[in-house]
DNA sequence: TATGAATGAGACTTCATTCAT
DNA sequence: GATGAATGAAGTCTCATTCAT
C-alpha cells in the first residue's frame, strides 16, 4: 500500500490534535494547520475524519495485539508474561502517547464496530488467558477472577494515559515494573511469606 | 435555591445522552427530545451546554469526595478503608452511571477548569494518603509507592464504566470487594502466608 | 387611557435600555430586568417591542412638534425663533435624554411608517419655514436655502444624543445658544459689519 | 495583502444591506443572498459579523481621516480648509453613501472600542483646529467655541446620511459648499458689511 | 498534490411572544 | 398583575466534504 509523501505528517499530526481535543473536538482544519497545509488538501490522503481516527489507531493497536499474542505463546511463567504485557503496553504509550491516548479515548470499551469490538475482545481474552494460566499452574490465587483481574489491569494501565508523561523506555519499564508488583503482589505486606 | 420543576428531568435526560453519545457527540436537541421539550426550552434551565455538562456530574463527584473524606477519617485499619473506597466507588458507578461515565469520560484527570483539577487532585490524594496510612501502619509493604497504587487503583474503577452494567447494590459490592482483594493480596498465591 | 400603575417604569427603563444598547440589541429580558420584573409580565403593559418603542418616544416627539408650532404662530422675528427651536430641542434633549437617543438613533429620518415619515417631514418643514420667514422679513440673506439651513440645523441638535451630557436647564440654554449663535451669525468674524 | 476574489463583492452587499437594516437588523442570510452565495460560505471571508461591520467602514473612515490630516497640513486660510473639510466629507458620503451610513448610525460617537474612540476623537480635533487656526487668524470671531462648532458641522454633515441622495461629485460639492456657507457666514444678513 | 472557494447541514444560543396558574 | 415555563423561529457560526483549477 504505497502512501502519498506526506502521509505520515498528516497522521502525526492528526494524533497529536485528537489527543489534545478529543475527536470531536478538534476540526480538520486544527488538523490541516498542525501539518502546514489546507484542509482540502487533507482529503488526498484521506476519505473521512473518521478514516483519520482509525488510522492512527490501527497500527499501534496491533502493534500490541500482536506483541501480546507472541507473548502468550512465550514459554514463560504467567508472573513473567503478566509483567511484560504491563512493559509493552507501556512501552506503547511511552513512544505514542497521543496515539494511543485517542484509542483510548475514542474507542477501548466503546463498541464502535465489530472490528474494534474484536480487538478488545482479544486483548481482554489475551491478558486474562494469561492471568487462568497463573491460576491452573499454581503461582495465582485460586479465588482470582481471571477476566475481572484482566479487566482492572487494563483499566489500570489505559488510565495511565491521563497521567502518565513519556520520559523514554527506562522510565516507561520502570514504571511498568511497579503496576505489575502491585498486581502481582498486592498491598500487603507478606510477613514471613 | 428552588429549582424549576422539570430541573431533574433535564439533568438525568442529559446524562443519559452525553453518556451514550459523548459529550461532544450529543446536541442539544438529542438531549431535549430526551425530556420531551423544544431544545431552546432547555434554557430556561441551563445557561449552556457545559453548565450542563457540570451540573449532571457535579452532585455525583461531590458525593464521592465527601464520602471518602469521611472515610479517610474513620477509625479503620487502612486496608479495611481501601476496600470501603472500593465500595463507594461502585455503589455510585452502580447507581448512576450514566452521570459517572459522563465524568469519567469528559473530565476526570483532563484538567478542565482549576475547580476539577482540584477535585482530581483532592481524590488523588485521598486515596494516596490511605495508602500511605496503610505504610506506616505496617499493613502495607514499605516498598508501595502511595501515588502510583493510587491512581493503579482509581484507573481500574473509573475504568469500570466500559464494562461494568449496574445490577444493584449487592451486585456493587461483591465486585467492588473482588477489585479491592485484588489490589490487597495481589494475584500471587500466598504459599504458606 | 388608565394605565396600569407601573407603567411609567417601563417605560422609562426601556427608554434607558434601548438608548444603551439600541432597539434592536436590547432584548425584552433586559428591560424586564431593568424594572424589576420577568419578561412575560412585561405583556401586560405592552402588545409587542415595537409597541415600547413607539411609546417612548411618541410623546417626546410630541412635546417637541407641540412646542414648535406653538413658537411658529408666535409674534417674534425668526431669528430669536430659531434661537428658540436650539432651546427646546436641547432642553427636551437634556431632560429625557434616552428618550431622544432612541428616536434619533432608530426612527428619525428612517421612514419607518407613515406617521413617522409624516413627524419628521413636519418638524423639517416647521424649522424651514421659520427660516423662510427670515429670509422674507429680510433677516436672513436671500442666498439662503431654507430647506437645507434647517437640515443643518436638525442635524448639528439630534447629533448632541451622541456628545451632550445633561447639566440642567440652565446649561442646556447656553449650549442651544451657543449652537444658535452659530448659525445666525457663522464663524467668521464681522469686521466693521 | 491579496484578498480573495469575491471580496470586494462581499464588502459592498454587505455595507448596502447594512445601511439599509442596520446592522443588528440585517442578517448574514441577507448578506449572502445579496452577494450569491450561502451564509456559511461568508465565513471563508471574515471571522464574525462585527468584523464585517468594520471592514465595511475602515477603509472610509480612513480616507476622511487621511484626506483631512493633510488638509490641516496646507497653506490655506481656514475657512477655506473648512469648505474642503465639507468637500471631502460630501465627496465621500456621495460615493459610499451605504458605507458612511453604516458608520453613522452604527459606529461614530458610540465608543464601541478604543479603536473607533480614537478615530472619532482625531476628526473631531482636526476639525476642531482649523476652527483655532481660524480664530487665531483673526478669520473667526474671538467668541467662538472651535470644539462645539466643530461638532455641530459634524453632526451635520453625518446627518446628510439620513436625507442626502447621491447625485454625483459635482452635486455633492454644490451641497458642501452651501452647508460650508452657512457655518462660515451664517444665515443672518450682512447689511452693509 | 495543493489550493481556494463553495456547500449544506447542523450546532449552540437568543428572543419575542404566549399561556396556565 | 405577576410568574415560570414553553414555544418556534431565527441568528451566528462551525465544519466535513467536494471540486475546479
Amino acid at each position: 500500500m504505497p502512501r502519498p509523501s506526506r502521509w505520515d505528517d498528516v497522521v502525526s499530526a492528526a494524533a497529536r490534535v485528537f489527543s489534545e481535543k478529543g475527536f470531536g473536538g478538534a476540526s480538520l482544519e486544527d488538523v490541516a494547520n498542525e501539518v502546514g497545509m489546507l484542509k482540502g488538501s487533507l482529503y488526498n490522503y484521506i476519505k473521512s475524519k473518521e478514516d483519520l481516527l482509525f488510522a492512527i489507531v490501527r497500527p499501534n493497536a496491533e502493534e500490541l495485539l500482536d506483541r501480546t499474542r507472541k507473548l502468550k505463546e512465550a514459554d514463560l511463567p504467567a508472573s513473567e508474561k503478566l509483567r511484560q504485557i504491563a512493559e509493552i503496553h507501556f512501552e506503547i504509550i511511552d513512544r505514542q502517547l497521543p496515539y494511543v491516548t485517542v484509542y483510548v479515548q475514542e474507542i477501548a470499551g466503546k463498541g464502535l464496530s465489530p472490528e474494534w469490538t474484536a480487538m478488545d475482545r482479544e486483548y481482554l481474552t489475551l491478558v486474562a488467558d494469561v492471568i487462568a494460566e497463573g491460576i491452573e499452574e499454581g503461582d495465582f490465587a485460586e479465588s482470582t477472577d481471571a477476566r475481572m483481574s484482566a479487566r482492572a489491569l487494563i483499566g489500570a494501565l489505559n488510565w495511565a494515559t491521563r497521567w502518565y508523561q513519556p520520559g523514554g523506555p527506562a522510565q516507561a519499564r520502570a514504571v511498568a515494573g511497579q503496576l505489575a508488583g502491585i498486581f502481582l503482589g498486592g498491598l500487603l505486606a507478606r510477613r514471613r511469606g
